[in-house]
DNA sequence: CGATATTCTAGAACCGTTTTCATATGGGAG
DNA sequence: CTCCCATATGAAAACGGTTCTAGAATATCG
């Protein structure tokens, strides 16, 4: 790591390193002659200033952390993007940690974070820590990071902070009532993790559409816990075989609608007619084109960027008291919640 | 930033700043009853030494710098997860930068790694700097950064160094051929950027497979220099709607795959009865459990890893001579390969 | 022309670690 | 009992920057 210091520059430049400093910096007084000068001999030298002595003394670094739970996933990616392209443009380095929803590796991230003496932290956490034992343990950890903090996409109920999250009941919410708008009247969900709070709120949603609508959401037609896109392929097959079904599905995640979408493939059914569904968040391909599948859709990567802005915002003014950004996802009809009538 | 410091643990502890260092990194001589009180002591206020100070007084960081061209690519998320998961393991923390594929940005990438003094450098580079100009900019910031750095995925042919590449040409070559041995005749290709040379070498096992197997690629099969879903979508539904079409496709990547997926739907054609297809790189849902569509596949994660490995065995052993690990990318036929007589 | 402000510069202290060096202690060998 | 070695410890000097302080040079003003 051995490289040409500010020692070496002022030397060369026959100056003090006060003033090499200053040069770099733009500020204080240095005459035009002598920055030219500086600026000629840093210039040859390739010279960059040290980020680590740099932090050092000013007792602040540049860095900022993000922990995430996964980057394979599109949405998790998403974020990461606008999260990256802000820090980026306005010249903060990217510390990034992923804690694979794992709990032990969330707080390592969170240790590694203050390690790396983090200006702040960008935080999608393992989950929603409402074991009191294990929050205390989250917290303790977030307080001794000694910066600002912005609790994106999971909400920790009792962290008073910053965060940018979504409304995932309203979201469950009107994607039920658009499938019930268009004729449905059995409907079924396939919801995912219910030990997260967001698993919990869709699913609820999904729920108290059925029921201000009058609709019955019957036990064996909501499958919930699944974890990743086999167990969705194989329960949702389970259900589509059976004699009875709904004639329409919400899907609460990403992964569920691809496993939905490989099993209606395989029994040769088709959709809307077999069977009509909403999504959360669109399919990864969709992105940028848009199969006509009808989804939940939220700007992930607005999302991102959201968190960073709230993020920076608050090293200039820390005294403000904590925002909660609460994104509603857009629901975009595009054919696959059609209602067709059964063929006696 | 302010936070409790070795100075603070010593005095508390009643010891030297050096008696703590040496706890801390468990060498040099401490005897079993000091140690055990600095332990305590910094137990007691949540004692986290600076990676700052550690670095900047080793003269050492233990950052390591991985640069991609965008982070929303399933591929290169997946590349990120591989290399991440790895750093993480063996406690060296992650800089992520992105290029969005612009050569400007890139250099300021390559300048953040060094202003942040990585240890080590992951680079995916914006292209494959075939001009001289430009690559010598390039070469520059990258030796300017003093330190090891793995080439991945995208080579650039002047650099001798650790790198970690796919072979394109014989990938191609082997699912071109793949048509041509299910009984396709008229095989269009849909191919990339042809500024990037990891597209041109996939347009090239395609003529070399047809060549080599007596068949004419006819010009207006080539679809060339495609850059995203979009503009495969229209250029192949424009082809596909063509009086004369051919009967299969060599897809050289991800997005086009959607694309064509996209127009072949929009058209109401199915596969492979209408157009067979072998493609490029797995589809992002068909990574768990697959979709049947024949692909060359590549454990995208594993290539991310194995460059993270290469960088860390290149800490220890400076001298090595440069590796070179070109994975050969392995063809699943699924079915989508298949050739069925037209009808006449 | 002297007083005073403004511009410019260098020296020194500091940021929080690691590491070298010197010193002190205790035990075993001779 | 002396000498030497292994163990244990703290003081001090780096590491590469920033910032404070004070002094010198120059410009401004009455």
């Amino acid at each position: 790591m051995k490289s040409v210091n500010i020692q070496d520059i002022a030397r060369e430049a026959g100056v003090g390193k006060a003033t090499v400093s200053r040069v770099i910096n733009g500020k204080g007084y240095v005459s035009r002659e002598t920055a030219a000068k500086v600026k000629a001999v840093m210039e040859r030298y390739h010279y960059q200033p040290s980020a680590l002595a740099r932090s050092l003394s000013r007792q602040e670094s540049d860095a900022i952390g993000l922990i995430i739970p996964e980057a394979n996933n599109p949405f998790f990616s998403g974020l990461l993007t606008g999260v990256s392209e802000v820090m980026d443009k306005c010249g903060y380095t990217l510390i990034l940690r992923t804690s694979g929803n794992d709990i032990q590796r969330d707080f390592k991230a969170l240790e590694a974070m203050r390690y790396q003496r983090v200006k702040g932290l960008i935080y999608v956490p393992a989950c929603n820590y409402e074991d009191e034992r294990e929050f205390a343990q989250m917290a303790s950890r977030l307080a001794d990071l000694g910066g600002p903090y912005v609790v994106l996409d999971r909400p920790v109920t009792k962290l008073e902070c910053d965060c940018v999250l979504s409304d995932n009941f309203s979201g469950a919410y009107s994607a039920t009532e658009a499938l019930i708008q268009a004729g449905h009247r059995e409907i079924g969900v396939i919801a995912g993790n219910m030990q997260l709070l967001i698993g919990r709120e869709r699913l609820e949603g999904y729920r108290k559409a059925m029921e201000q609508n009058g609709l019955a959401a019957r036990e064996e037609y909501m499958l919930t816990g699944i974890f990743g896109q086999q167990e969705a392929y194989r329960r949702t097959k389970a259900l589509l075989s059976s004699p009875t079904r709904p004639t329409a599905f919400f899907i609460a995640n990403n992964r569920s609608e691809i496993g939905f979408l490989n099993a209606m493939r395989d029994l040769g059914l088709s959709i809307p007619q077999d069977a009509a569904f909403v999504g959360f968040d669109e399919l990864p391909g969709q992105l940028v084109f848009g199969l006509p599948y009808s989804s939940l859709d939220r700007e992930v990567t607005l999302l991102g960027a959201k968190a960073a802005q709230l993020l920076i915002r608050r090293f200039d003014e820390p005294a403000r008291s904590p925002q909660r950004l609460i994104i509603v996802p857009r629901l975009s009809l595009r054919g696959s919640e059609r209602y067709f009538e059964k063929e006696a």
